[in-house]
RNA sequence: CCGAGGGUGGCGGAGCGGUCAAUCGCAGCAGACUGUAAAUCUGCCGGGCUUGUCCCUACGGGGGUUCGAAUCCCUCUCCUCGGACCA
């Protein structure tokens, strides 16, 4: 494969990307890239979460790059996941994992790595205390949203050291990329910014677009914001179930919920099931047809994300047409996971536990 | 540890001795309107059922005063905010 095939690769993964040319340094180099990204366990696990990022990361591993997840036990405890309770976290953090391999992801080509071990290296404290020391409480704070909170809120001094924590990560992953949501982009600045004085290599960022809210925008749109704050305002929450469609959902449950997704006509801005589409359904295929009664026109092949959105935005496409299909798209896509559930007695097992737990956010 | 203010239905937030199952807003549910959703309008919205001027459980926990308490008193507990302590 080509630098530029690589390249390209890359850039459809990131709607952001700090330091391409870095990236594109290093590969002409013939250096094997590490990228990686980080999750904290909690609650269900969401499409994005799911399916979107199994295929990201075969993507990426497509693209030459050696990928870590790091399953953030240790961050979700100073964040107060799960009632604090890090048995519950690591058990979700299982889960999670039989999720991916559900979807079909080689996990053999990933390395996992759970913070719980990664802070016993040597030298992780003293690399977070570096840190720490370099930059300013004030934003260490203003990185709130990295852990999906707001800098207004009262944070316990245990989410104090979670964006320092999250930089000694990157830095201990050895990570040429972080690859992550476009929440994040504050810490992997933040890591960029300080890199240098660390005499350490400033990692690129390559942050992925968050998939909005199924529900309606309405008043979640505050003037003034800036366009990411508003990104992740919209985003899709596994704390509001209808927010998401779950890796877990059986059909009636999609149906029900892209049913009840806001779904303008003719709008292509802000518009869930359209970036469903986009996000979801055109990562696996690259043709679609849109089933749809005689009397309105009957079935249409789409060849692109952008010919769909052409239709739609001239009233070619109905809304109801799009979600229908939709419903019968996710429920491709999620139902070898239902399967792996049902043959794998010990996934089952985690995954009807990790049901049980109560979700704090 | 001291002082102050608080803990009310999924959330926010009224009520401050009876007329309170508890104003109101949001969310949710149902219906009307649209070949979806949204917006708008209507009803429901603690639980139960025989849907009623019905029963039960309720205003952080426990106890008390009172004919009667979410509302007053005591106590415990938790949160917020100040302050004290910091050999």
């Amino acid at each position: 494969m080509t630098t530029e095939e690589k390249i390209k690769l890359i850039q459809e993964v990131g709607e952001e990307i700090i330091g391409l040319s870095e990236i594109e340094e290093k590969i002409k180099q013939g250096k094997k890239l590490v990228a990686y990204d980080g999750f904290e366990p909690s609650g269900r696990i969401h499409v994005a979460q799911g399916f979107v990022r199994a295929m990201t990361i075969q993507k990426l591993i497509k693209a030459g790059i050696h990928f870590k997840v790091l399953i953030a036990d240790w961050h979700a405890y100073a964040n107060n996941k799960l009632g604090g309770d890090l048995k519950k976290i690591q058990q979700t953090g299982r889960y999670f994992i039989e999720v991916w391999k559900a979807c079909g992801l080689d996990t053999k080509g990933i390395e996992f790595i759970w913070a719980s071990d990664l802070v016993e290296k040597p030298g992780y404290w003293f690399s977070v205390l570096k840190i720490a020391k370099e930059t300013t409480l004030k934003r260490i704070i203003r990185c709130s949203q990295i852990m999906g909170r707001k800098e207004s809120d009262n944070l316990t001094a245990a989410q104090i050291f979670y964006p320092a924590m999250q930089a000694a990560d990157i830095f201990f992953l050895g990570v040429d990329i972080a690859q992550l949501g476009m929440d994040q982009r504050k810490v992997n600045m933040l890591a960029r910014q300080i890199a240098p004085a660390l005499g350490l290599e400033k990692p690129a960022a390559v942050h992925h677009h968050m998939l909005i809210s199924l529900k309606p925008p309405v008043d979640q749109l505050k003037e003034g914001e800036d366009k990411i704050e508003q990104t992740i305002a919209l985003k899709m929450s596994k704390s509001k179930p209808d927010s998401a469609v779950f890796m877990t959902d059986t059909r009636e449950e999609i149906a029900e919920k892209i049913g009840k997704a806001y779904c303008p006509p003719n709008e292509i801005e802000l518009n869930p099931v359209l970036e469903y589409f986009r996000y979801i359904v055109f990562l696996k295929h690259s043709q679609v047809v849109v089933h749809r009664e005689e009397k309105f026109g009957g079935n249409i092949t789409v060849n692109s994300y952008a010919e769909l959105e052409k239709l739609y935005q001239s009233g070619e496409i109905y809304p109801l047409d799009l979600k229908n299909n939709l419903v019968t798209y996710l429920d491709e896509i999620i139902e070898p996971v239902r399967e792996y559930f049902r043959q794998n007695d010990k996934a089952r097992k985690l995954k009807e536990e990790v049901e049980t737990f109560e979700i704090t956010r």
